[in-house]
DNA sequence: GTATTTTGTTTAGCGTCGGCACAAAGTCAG
DNA sequence: CTGACTTTGTGCCGACGCTAAACAAAATAC
């Protein structure tokens, strides 16, 4: 009776990341009959999920029937999302194909501890849920952390000023509950949690500069230390623990500073904003602000050569240890965030020779280094992770 | 009518891996009916490729009904397996379960190019098939190589004294079809092509030390360099072009020995038997006898001081390589292999202290490092990648 | 010896999907 | 404008592959 219930979960996802615009594609990329392809379209369309346009497309050139669009449902249920970082906390709602339907930003001018920010950034979100009235059918958390799994807790919160092991999940979980966040059936949404990086490298890999690419590999600065992450076939590769793409201690420079790891040279102290500020004879300010002033740095005074020199030395670093994870990780695409993209975009060439240079196989063609395009991705990676059970198991979570 | 279809490919992989004994742990791996399960154990029978025991098994102490005891067909189907090394070849016939069927060594006096060489140990396999009869399924070569994908070409395969770049895939599958290798259907049979290390963490993973890891990481050395490989949920991780994991120019020691790779203190002149065997103060021989000479020695002058340090040296750069792949990939298991596994075995503790103190999350957990146990694993393994196609669909293969 | 537990088999039933025919909605050729 | 063609969407049927449930078998437990 109900057909394409298998089928369910990538027509889910086809829409979600826009590769399957009208049924015909969706029959062809699901490699299904049209019958079931059509059965499915009407499924998701009857959960809410999808919208199946009334009036077929425009007259596309080609000839044959014109087919009717597929898109996600304007307004279908949204999941919560919520980044915290240094200078404070966001919440938004966001729906399918990452569209994001309504944001409040917080600031945090005294630090925090973990459970009273995380109830703030929460309670922001569940306002933004009554006043949208929109469904809500998860929740993602993005923070400066590796956050270890399955306990879920924040190992080394450093920018945060929390102590290291504070059990994130639970505390959003929990907040959520307090809050009232219900999802389907009028239970609390769970939370999910995730460190910032590798979120953000989830939503480049489904709605930004990684679509497409079967090993994406990212690496990004946020204000101190490095921060790496790798998506494998469509998952997130978090390791067997969630620690995995900890980049920052790659060693970029032997004769370096010292890290607080032990060693020396880390790309975590050699390339982040912090190095590029002090390479480039500036005096960084205080740390919540050290990626701006980085940033503006590089883009309003690119022609000072002092600027210009650091620039290139921290674009050499970067690429020595990019050029080491490629030897490991072989990855198709490389996408750079934070100071990292900043650095790309003032020069990309640059970046580019020194990774194909140092890489093994750097000269039988070499990597795709490409900048980061959404904003906020780490809070969009928020969501694709609340949401990831919906594209799993539609019928499971909504049935 | 026929049962069990789509369960066929998993069932057949759990007896392989020694995972399901009996129907009843079968049934319960699965996930489905009792019905299924026999089901599927009597096509998989009916096909040749696994036993169903008709006696049940001797009474194991727990009450109901004992169940029939579930094998490979110890005269079933095999598929040829073959490697080369700097020191000669080897053939070999490989059933289910890792079982070695027949073998063929053979040397190699002096350097052969890749046709001749191949053409030879697939010749030594072909007359082990002639002499046992068997069906062969499939075939696999393991080389000390990267080897590119899709194209199966060999990339730097120096300890053979091959032009880089030559093409071992399509030269094996040209000599399987020459010496009229044939499968199912009179077809000869493909080849595959690998990299030796990587087949072997395959095997190791599949019947070694490292069955039931989920992210396993193999570090092994040949004679000379050091490799790596990476199995993910049972599967080879190779890379977006088969080039991951070549951690050999990670540095493990910023003021050491320049590497043709252009940097200096690579873990592939760091850590490999030739490095140890300089560090110990002994003269290495030809390089085909590098990792033989260097076992010999730390297994009977273990006592003589200067071995001692030599190896607590090479352990110590090899620890700080290991550590960094722990940070980047987070494996909850590593094996080690060739000479590594020695330096395991002779001081099991040291190696594993540095792991854990140089990496990120050594203290909350650190990751078991073991040794190798199968012998010739990078065989078994090039057959694992032989037998792939019939674990993935039985039927597409034999139906 | 009977009850209980666990395993294996048979049968019936049903859900899900492919195949096929048909309808719908456009382009193309004359 | 009309008819042929192409492509998309839908309804119906049948087959395949599974579950469920009852039954049978073979051991232990009391």
């Amino acid at each position: 009776m109900e057909r394409g219930r298998a089928a369910l979960g990538p027509a889910l996802e086809l829409v979600h990341t826009g590769r399957a615009p009208t049924r015909a594609v969706l029959t062809a990329e699901l490699g299904v009959t049209r019958a079931t392809a059509g059965a499915v379209a009407a499924e998701l369309e009857a959960l809410g999920l999808i919208r199946v346009d009334a009036r077929p497309t425009a007259s596309t050139g080609s000839q044959g029937r014109p087919s009717h669009r597929l898109s996600v449902a304007p307004d279908g249920p949204v999941v919560l999302a919520a980044q915290i970082h240094a200078d404070g906390f966001r919440a938004a709602l966001v729906g399918l194909g990452g569209r994001m339907v309504a944001t409040a930003p917080g600031c945090m001018t005294v630090p925090a501890d973990p459970a009273r920010i995380i109830d703030a950034v929460v309670a922001a979100g569940a306002g933004l849920l009554r006043e949208t009235g929109r469904r809500c059918l998860g929740a993602g958390l993005a923070v400066p952390s590796a956050v270890a799994e399955p306990e879920g807790t924040a190992l080394n919160p450093l920018h945060l000023s929390w102590p290291a092991g504070a059990p994130v999940r639970t505390l959003f979980t929990e907040a959520l509950a307090k809050a009232g966040v219900l999802g389907p059936g009028g239970v609390p949404v769970p939370g999910m949690a995730g460190n910032d990086v590798n979120l953000a490298a989830l939503a480049e890999h489904r709605h930004g500069a990684g679509r497409g690419a079967r090993h994406l590999l990212c690496v990004a600065t946020g204000h101190r230390g490095v921060g790496g992450a790798l998506v494998l076939d469509g998952r997130l590769h978090s390791g067997s623990s969630g620690l995995a793409l900890e980049v920052g201690h790659l060693t970029v420079n032997p004769a370096g500073l010292p890290c607080h790891c032990g060693s020396r040279g880390c790309l975590d102290v050699e390339a982040d904003p912090a190095a590029f500020l002090t390479a480039a004879g500036r005096t960084p300010g205080p740390d919540s602000s050290l990626l701006h002033q980085a940033t503006e740095l590089l883009r309003t005074a690119y022609d000072d050569p002092s600027v210009r020199d650091a620039a290139e030395l921290i674009a050499d670093r970067l690429g020595l240890g990019l050029a080491g994870l490629v030897n490991i990780l072989n990855p198709d695409r490389i996408v750079l965030g934070g100071l990292h993209r900043e650095l790309l975009a003032a020069d990309p060439d640059r970046l580019r020779a020194v990774v194909a240079d140092r890489s093994l196989w750097g000269r039988s063609g070499s990597v795709p280094i490409l900048p980061a395009t959404l904003d906020h991705n780490s809070l969009v990676g928020a969501a694709e992770a609340a949401w990831q059970p919906v594209l799993d198991d539609p019928l499971g979570v909504l049935g």
